[in-house]
DNA sequence: ATCCACGGCGAGAGCGCTCTCTCGGCGCCG
DNA sequence: CGGCGCCGAGAGAGCGCTCTCGCCGTGGAT
């Protein structure tokens, strides 16, 4: 039972160091204003207790909670496929943690579940919201800034508002529609500011990938994409438009992200265009689908077809046959990147500096080469 | 602004519906003891107003805070590579979410980052916590008993207190240590009841796989364990020495659950025995990495030699070539159970139900007959 | 020497909720 | 028909903290 001895509260605090309750808080909260001595005295008799501050009675006053909510609103499938997600927590959680935040996970499941999120978000839990919302024509993100809560995203959300920054050049190329096949507006802010996110230059690395294929000579490239509801999947599109402007239409082959669909869309590839001689696929684990294709029909890789993935997901790409070229992101970094902008959004709040608002950031990529390319 | 108009309060929703703060806060809280034409009034308040409670005033009172933590101590390595984690946090957010409470997420930064954790944990933030810590030496299973907060740990932890359940039958083999290499005894429990925790099948499913084997009419089966400071490492060997009671020691070597370490084994092993005709791989990571040994050395899969993996791990047993047999668990069913687990003994300990103290659970696996044995 | 300014500290008022205690009204038993 | 018990509702006391105020002591200016 002695375990239920409550914790020591303020008031010990003070009563053990002999002085006032706005003493003793004063030195838990940095020790300003209160002269050596007494801040020596109060630090020992907290050490002493071992005194806790009650971070209930603390938010109760000053309603902020020094926790933040991370949304992930990933239907299923690619949350548990790869470890994307799993790369982006640890890189928001050591930036949380090092600025004394915690990390309120919420997994929606299922489209019925979003309203339980945006009702929580507006509930006053917690400072800031991360959500991670893929899919274009997810409602949550508007339900989100309806909350009116600061957020950031990770990936670039899907509506017109939050077009890609200049890095990555035009937004379309002549005659195709660039952009999402179904974009829609952006909801109303409400408070909340702009739409602020962090996502890799999807376009940018694509362009690369591209790139050093037609450096290795190739002439008959193809793209296997992404699903196109997902704007990663569409900026991948649009870099590769972005080098082959005249592309054979034939070339470019709706893909879904998985190795299923990267089968599939191989096949459909060797059989409209049989003197294809180089592959981007839209992420790895349809380049290594594509790759399975490739090597029962006997096309040898890279001497017939060169291959590059997208994403460095080295599960996949180091254990593929050939192991694969591809692009990497620095996926951690992009999550402490989406926590540091929250956090320094939060600190305006109360005061600091109303200048300069934050702003969404594209982070670079690379090309890995191995041997499919 | 009139975003910063604060909240409304009980007082407010009081005021509209025309009765105490009280009886707010019993409709709120289930409604008991509240007439109904009473009910129907505060609820249409509570609508109106948009009334959400303050968890923090809610908390300061009742010393209850309706949130876990889930704390995933894994240094680096296996988290990120793979969807057990993700997983499992799926099962428990889904039960969690169920239940009205929250999950803040914790995962440790390097050793030095346990203090802290522990801290948190006996600060008194959260009402319970469910620990993943798969390595024997870890100390945060220690520390975290030591703060005397209900815990649910998932994995067997690696002292003695934590014994399998009869389930799985004799824990040593004749004349071979069966245990843990370096199993440290179990921190005292300060009121925090005994160790519960939630694990897979580890060693029936091993003994499952191997009779497969055994059935196929294989006699030189050999096992690749995992990194034997994992107690699913150690359980997966004693399935297989349960087994293969009189095995060649020879065909026993050490894996680390990478594919790197699968190769370097199945070379050892082939060097060793070249006469193998079945291996049981602790995991299918490993599995895959034997695998691509053999195809090398002109083994064919599963004529000459078959091959069992353990985890099914979509993205790794359906991929390889072929595709691999192998043991699943119900990884996001286990997840549930820690949740479940961890409120059921919450709720006790408001007084609920004294009696039947909540004990460990060991959840059942299955054999996937896939192509590779 | 007197006054004022200022910095250090204590007193006390809540933050929004729960929960116990009390009181009033009604049904029921004798 | 009267009294007792019980149920439904309100009043009010905190939970542990922060923060504003005001007091007091010190030091510099006059």
């Amino acid at each position: 039972m002695s375990e239920t001895a409550s914790r020591p509260t303020l008031e010990a605090v003070a009563a053990r160091a002999g002085v006032s309750r706005a003493t003793v808080s004063r030195v838990v909260n940095g020790g300003d204003g209160v002269r050596e001595p007494l801040v020596e005295r109060v630090r020992r008799a907290v050490e002493e207790l071992g005194y806790v501050p009650n971070q209930a009675a603390r938010s109760l006053v000053t309603k902020r909670h020094d926790a933040v909510a991370v949304v992930i609103a990933e239907p299923e499938t690619r949350v548990f496929a790869d470890p994307f997600f799993a790369l982006q927590l640890r890189g928001i959680s050591k930036e949380l943690t090092a600025h004394d935040n915690q990390l309120v996970l919420l997994l929606t499941e299922g489209r019925d579940d979003h309203a339980r999120v945006a009702r929580y978000l507006a509930g006053g839990h917690v400072d800031g919201a991360l959500v991670f919302s893929l899919h274009l024509d997810d409602p949550l993100p508007g339900l989100i800034r309806g909350a009116g809560i600061p957020t950031v995203f990770g990936g670039r959300p899907g509506w017109s508002d939050a077009t890609l920054p200049g890095a990555s050049g035009p937004a379309a190329v002549e005659g195709i529609p660039a952009t999402a096949p179904a974009a829609y507006p952006a909801p109303a802010a409400s408070g909340a500011g702009p739409t602020v996110y962090v996502d890799s230059d999807n376009r940018g690395g694509a362009r690369e990938a591209v790139r050093h294929l037609v450096g290795l000579g190739r002439t008959r490239i193809a793209h296997i994409t992404g699903a196109l509801d997902q704007t990663s999947a569409v900026d991948r599109l649009d870099g590769f438009r972005d080098v082959m402007r005249d592309a054979d239409p034939r070339l470019i082959v709706e893909g879904d992200f998985t190795p299923a669909g990267g089968e599939r869309a191989m096949r459909e590839l060797l059989d409209r265009c049989p003197d294809v001689d180089a592959v981007f696929a839209a992420n790895d684990l349809s380049a290594s689908g594509a790759l399975r294709v490739l090597r029962e029909q006997g096309r040898r890789v890279p001497e017939d077809v060169a291959v590059i993935g997208f994403d460095d997901m080295l599960i996949v790409a180091e254990q593929t046959d050939p192991p694969l070229t591809t692009v990497r992101q620095d996926i951690e970094e992009m999550g402490r990147l989406m926590a540091r902008l929250l956090l320094r959004r939060l600190d305006r709040r109360t005061g600091h500096d109303p200048a300069e608002a934050p702003t969404s950031v594209v982070t670079p990529t690379t090309l890995v080469r191995r041997a499919s390319a």
